[in-house]
DNA sequence: CCGGTTTCTTGATCCAGATCAACGAACAGC
DNA sequence: GCTGTTCGTTGATCTGGATCAAGAAACCGG
């Protein structure tokens, strides 16, 4: 790949950072792997070894709770970040799955590799820092809006927001993500689409 | 105050950080401050011009969606900070209100600081970011159980882990934090403390 | 191209919690 | 200590969305 146009590359300078020329040393740090559909990547109770940087395919992030009913957090796209930072920084369980819903082509970085390039390259440090800060922001309005929107709400808020994921990933997982029921998803649908 | 037992010392080193004799150094970039019950820190549409640790009192963090409906995020008590990052550092609008709920004491830390003391203490920058992956946790955890769990259940693991809460607060603001109504947290209570 | 699995839709029923309304209880300011 | 206001309880009613059940469509692998 012509680093000059590396999907994690642009991810970076999008964002308002640029490496310089450091980018190739930079990225010896990720190691490539790939993940077959249904694959986990990570597993809840385990310890995180390694995030990830998506170049292609999708994950779902999700946990399964004590009456084992399964919730959706997050989808991660190309060129999202995924993992579970803390359980990988502290060594401590995660209580998240990390699942590839199609064949994916990641980044990976270990935890030494992750604290090698916090402390050599100082606009990935302020990168991580904006983007906690960024992703902070957006969980708390979430939380808010998880609570109060009714669901044709917050599927609509989806769909403006992520039109594309509606396309690739099955409804019943959209369902989980917004956290109603598959049939109400169905219904609301139904109801939008024939007016 | 004695330097040894500052509250924003101990804060630290729980956390498993030791400024060794920086600390007052440390201190000095931050400035005390006092709000009256009822006060505002920060409202929505404003750029945050600080954020705080709390001293004594307590704060809430909340939003106003479209419809003009309120929703507490979050309640700061002695030794939290609170604070909208993201706009001090990027200078744009915030859509978090901070309110102080009784007399507060806090020390307060703006932009400029808050930059420094990231360059100057190492330390300091590592804290940082152990407690955003912690809270960053904890958000997304949050956002799955808002969602699957019942108000009961909410309320329960609320009375759980914060306990001390439930005293200060009014029912009602309780309420909002749940995402119910004050309605039925007064029937829920009612319920668990009549069997 | 066929039989099996997975996903989506539709209908019927049910219930947690919202909303509206009205009344006690606590509390703050004078 | 009285009085207005804010806060909490209780009752009655309503509804969004869950749940259960059973077809219909789409999507395989061989």
């Amino acid at each position: 790949m012509e680093t000059k146009q590396h999907p994690l590359l642009i991810q970076i300078l999008s964002r308002g950072f640029d490496p310089g020329n450091e980018f190739e040393d930079f990225l010896s740090f990720w190691k490539p792997a790939e993940f077959k559909k249904g694959e986990h990547l990570l597993r809840q109770g385990e310890v995180a070894r390694f995030t990830v940087f998506v170049l292609s395919g999708c994950l779902r992030q999700y946990s399964v709770n004590e009456n084992g009913q399964e919730q959706i957090i997050y989808f991660a796209e190309e060129n999202w970040f995924a993992g579970d930072l803390q359980s990988m920084r502290s060594r401590v369980a995660s209580n998240l799955n990390l699942q590839a819903l199609e064949n994916c082509s990641v980044l990976t970085i270990n935890k030494t590799n992750a604290e090698l390039v916090l402390e050599r390259f100082p606009w990935w440090a302020q990168l991580q820092l904006a983007g906690h800060q960024r992703w902070m922001a957006k969980l708390q309005q979430q939380v808010g809006q998880s609570m109060i929107d009714s669901a044709e709400t917050k599927y609509l808020r989806l769909l403006k927001d992520r039109p594309k994921l509606l396309q690739r990933v099955p409804q019943y997982q959209i369902a989980s993500f917004l956290g109603i029921s598959p049939e109400a998803l169905s219904r609301i649908r139904k109801k939008l689409y024939t007016f």
